[in-house]
DNA sequence: TCATTACTGAACATATTGTTCAATATTATT
DNA sequence: AATAATATTGAACAATATGTTCAGTAATGA
């Protein structure tokens, strides 16, 4: 890919988190994404139809990321598909989230975090699917396939939500407790 | 009250209402409402000061009326705080919502609920933060308070949304016992 | 070096927002 | 039934945002 395609996608997109860090995704305009990322608004309508194709494009380009699907392959966030406990998914999950490389939890964070959140628990959802024996086994056998699965993403989520909205006090172990005890 | 604002009034939520259940609340202009509730363009600003002031103050109408906060009084939904198990708590409320009289199932399902999931979870909060004797004491007693809260509700929530998802092809009394079993 | 491709920026039509105002209709009150 | 108060109307308005176009310029890869 040209390198100024690449430059100009990344300027977008780290102009775009920018502002949602800042302001509603409603009340942000293309102009002041272009503004602030530096292009042309030609340039930004030639990458993105509209501000809503930049947002799902972001979503998939960082959830795609961090939750890695293909299930084959020596992909380097397989381990997360190989772990003992629950516990342990939760906690490595976690510590990759932790790093924020990806901005991820900035997103997590910010007022439209419902955009983001659909996104990580839909890549959440798959995760559990492939580790559900590691989850309670009694429960799963009392409730609806996909209820469980649904249960199971959801505390997940509301516990990194809670994490969030608390400042972060808790360390990655405490959560993780607290998530397993829930469940 | 003046007669006319109230048809006014309701007329632009009815409009509001059947939009939302059609199209996605950021693609909805004060045009259509207007057209749709047949009214003038300055007597909708003069009711509401934007979109985004029209949508709160209907999720104010709404949710204010099924949960009722005041605790006081002979209020006529007092008899949701004054259930002996976590499943009645649960019935009660989910054979208000069915009714569906003030479309509040409708708002869950539309996209964009979440706009009114955030309504719907906070006002649950309190009814649970009321009622918390009902739920599992053995987990409260592990886990922070607010964290078992958000738990609580968040599990009830997303046992509606579940719900709706699926056609609401379960009847209340087997969906409470999924919601039970969760927990 | 050269052909290709991406970016620019300005201009454009179109659509939406929120305001203003004078004319009109409805209401509550007496 | 008459009146004063108030709500609605519709049209016009400036201001802002959207998405497109295009000719000119710059960067890229081969």
């Amino acid at each position: 890919m040209d390198r100024r395609q690449k430059r100009t996608r990344e300027s977008i997109f780290k102009a775009f988190i920018e502002l949602l860090s800042k302001k509603h995704y409603n009340h942000i305009t293309v102009g002041e994404i272009i503004e602030l990322a530096d292009v042309g608004r030609a340039t930004f309508y030639s990458h993105f139809e509209t501000k809503d194709f930049l947002l799902k494009e972001l979503c998939e380009e960082l959830f795609c990321h961090v939750f890695d699907h293909s299930g084959k392959g020596n992909d380097k966030h397989k381990h997360i598909f190989y772990c003992d406990t629950s516990s342990s998914v939760f906690l490595h999950l976690l510590q990759h989230l932790q790093k924020n490389d990806n901005n991820i939890l900035t997103l997590l964070s910010c007022q439209n975090n419902e955009l983001f959140i659909t996104y990580f628990k839909d890549n959440l959802k798959e995760l559990i699917k492939n580790n559900i024996e590691l989850f309670d086994e009694i429960k799963r056998k009392k409730l609806p396939y996909d209820y469980w699965v649904n249960h199971v993403s959801a505390t997940f989520v509301e516990t990194v939500k809670w994490w969030l909205k608390n400042d972060k006090k808790e360390d990655a172990e405490t959560l993780a407790n607290y998530f397993i005890t829930a469940l």
